[in-house]
DNA sequence: TAGTGGTACTCGGTAGCACGGAGTACCGGA
DNA sequence: TCCGGTACTCCGTGCTACCGAGTACCACTA
C-alpha cells in the first residue's frame, strides 16, 4: 500500500502514544514495530519527529539507558497527560471511524 | 467531538468523493451533509478548497447551474479519473483503519 | 587497523492538508 | 432598504508526516 502519508495525519502520532502506553520503548523499535504492522513506509525521522514533539508537549517520561549494541537509546513512557491524551485519541478515532463506515455504507 | 481537524487530513476529502459520488451536488449542501454526519465543525471554506482541488486534479465535471433561492451553484459530479480515485480513498481507508484497530487490541 | 553494516538519535527544510477570515454576490421577506 | 440565508472565491496560517544529511556507538572482519 503506497503513499499513506496524508491519511496517517493525525493518527500517527496515536499510535506512536499506544505503542509507548503499552511498553516503555525506544524510537528505533517504535519505527520498527510500526514497519510490522502494516505501515512499511513509516521511517526513523518521522518517528523521531513524533517523539521529540510528544516530549515539548509534556506527555511522556525519558530515560536514556546505554544499550549495549550501539548509542545509548532514549526510552519513552507516558505520565498522566499522556494517558489522558491517549484515550482523547481513542475517542476521536472511534468517533471519525464510526462516521465514516456510517458514510460508506450510504447512511445519514 | 472537538478539534478533530488533524485527523480529517487526508480523509476528508475522500468523505467529499463519496459524496459526490452518491448523487451530483454543490459545495454548500456538501458542508451541510458533512455536518449532519457529525463533522460539524467542517466549514464551508474547507469544502470549497477540496472542490477547487479535485476540479484542478481533474476528477471531477463541474456545471453551473442556477439555483432559484440564492447565486448560482457549482454542481459536482464525479469523471472515471474521480470514481478510481474514490476506490483507492476506501482501499486505502480499510487498510489503514485494519491496522490501527489492531494496534488498540493489542495485536502483533 | 581500517572498513562495513546495523543500531540510534538530531536537525533543517519541504509539501500537503484543513482551517480561518475577509470579500463578493444573489435572493426573499420584514 | 436593510437583514439573513444561500453560495462561491481567495489568501494566508498552522500542523503534520516526510526527506536527507549529519553524528555517533558498537561488533565483526579482512
Amino acid at each position: 500500500m503506497e503513499d499513506l502519508t496524508e491519511m496517517l495525519k493525525g493518527t500517527l502520532e496515536g499510535c506512536v502514544l499506544e505503542i509507548i502506553g503499552g511498553e516503555e520503548t525506544y524510537g528505533y523499535a517504535i519505527t520498527r514495530r510500526l514497519n510490522e504492522l502494516g505501515f512499511t513506509d513509516v521511517v526513523e525521522g518521522t518517528v523521531y519527529t513524533i517523539l521529540l514533539r510528544l516530549e515539548k508537549n509534556g506527555l511522556v517520561h525519558v530515560a536514556k539507558r546505554p544499550s549495549g549494541v550501539g548509542p545509548p537509546r532514549k526510552f519513552y513512557a507516558l505520565n498522566d497527560a499522556g494517558r489522558r491524551e491517549l484515550a482523547t485519541f481513542w475517542a476521536k478515532w472511534a468517533y471519525v471511524s464510526t462516521r465514516i463506515d456510517t458514510l460508506r455504507e450510504g447512511g445519514r
